[in-house]
DNA sequence: TGTCCACTTTAGAATTGTTCTAATCTACTT
DNA sequence: AAGTAGATTAGAACAATTCTAAAGTGGACA
């Protein structure tokens, strides 16, 4: 990866978000954390990711995706929305919202939490806390 | 498996069920389709279901379950809620419907349709057709 | 600025749920 | 009863993820 396009100004502002989360500023966090917050909302896989890392010409292992997904994940940067049982998605977004899967192309796109409107759950059986709604509305490319 | 414990009313209704799905009656099938739909809707995995069946002195092989329930998928008598990365899980409650989901426990319960009022949706991105909406409500045990 | 050490990265092995292979068996047709 | 398409099986293969343990590095502190 070329640092040289980071200014010093992303480099502080991506820095500050790792200390801040409990993390050593490293390089393949920062480059990461760079493709992961550099511009908007991202959902990522470990794949997706890896290769796009090795895109931006950096070299990084498979295992380090993964322990920075999953410490990106912990720390509260990262989420993760579930929606297929072969891979695991990791969502930029950190606000409670919800998603459209694609499955055809095994894409996911936000909504926003004020376009579904969830007008009455159900409770939760006692002895339970809510931990979270997710919606997630499966859609199929239209036949042609 | 027991066969003296299937009345030949209850063989029949399962055979009917399986041939009505397109699939020969076999031994296995039967035997997982008694366990399966034999008494009220159910939400198994893969090895819940291979240990009830040893349970229940079936021998059947971790193949014939995957097998079966994959069968019992495509061919619309099961279908599949995807809560959990870990785990497939399978649901004998075809209808409309949707679920929490016990972290904790790994265990599903069933939310009536009508429980959960939708009462806007986005509409579906142009060129995509909505396949499902699936509403998961994620349960924590609450702290003593 | 150099030392040190806890934290990080890494290659490759291990793990685990699921699928595949290909040999054997069986339900159903004739 | 024989023939055959489909079913079952043990075990190998597969793929996403995690683990291991060795080598590297950030940053605190002298
Ligand atoms: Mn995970
Ligand atoms: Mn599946
Ligand atoms: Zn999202
Ligand atoms: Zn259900």
């Amino acid at each position: 990866m070329n640092f040289d396009a980071l200014t010093p100004e992303q480099i502080d502002r991506l820095s500050g978000k790792l200390r801040a989360a409990g993390l050593r500023s490293t390089r393949p966090r920062l480059a990461l954390a760079h493709l992961l917050f550099g511009a908007g909302n991202r959902h990522v896989t470990a794949e997706t990711l890896h290769e796009e890392a090795r895109n931006a010409g950096l070299s990084v292992s498979q295992a380090t995706i993964y322990n920075t997904l999953n410490q990106f994940l912990s720390a509260g940067l990262l989420s993760e929305v579930i929606v297929d049982h072969a891979r695991s998605y990791f969502d930029t977004n950190v606000t409670d919202h919800h998603h459209f899967f694609i499955e055809d192309e095994t894409r996911l796109i936000d909504i926003p939490l004020d376009e579904v409107a969830l007008s009455s759950l159900p409770n939760a059986p006692s002895g339970y806390d809510l931990a979270g709604v997710d919606v997630v509305i499966r859609l199929l490319k239209a036949p042609a």
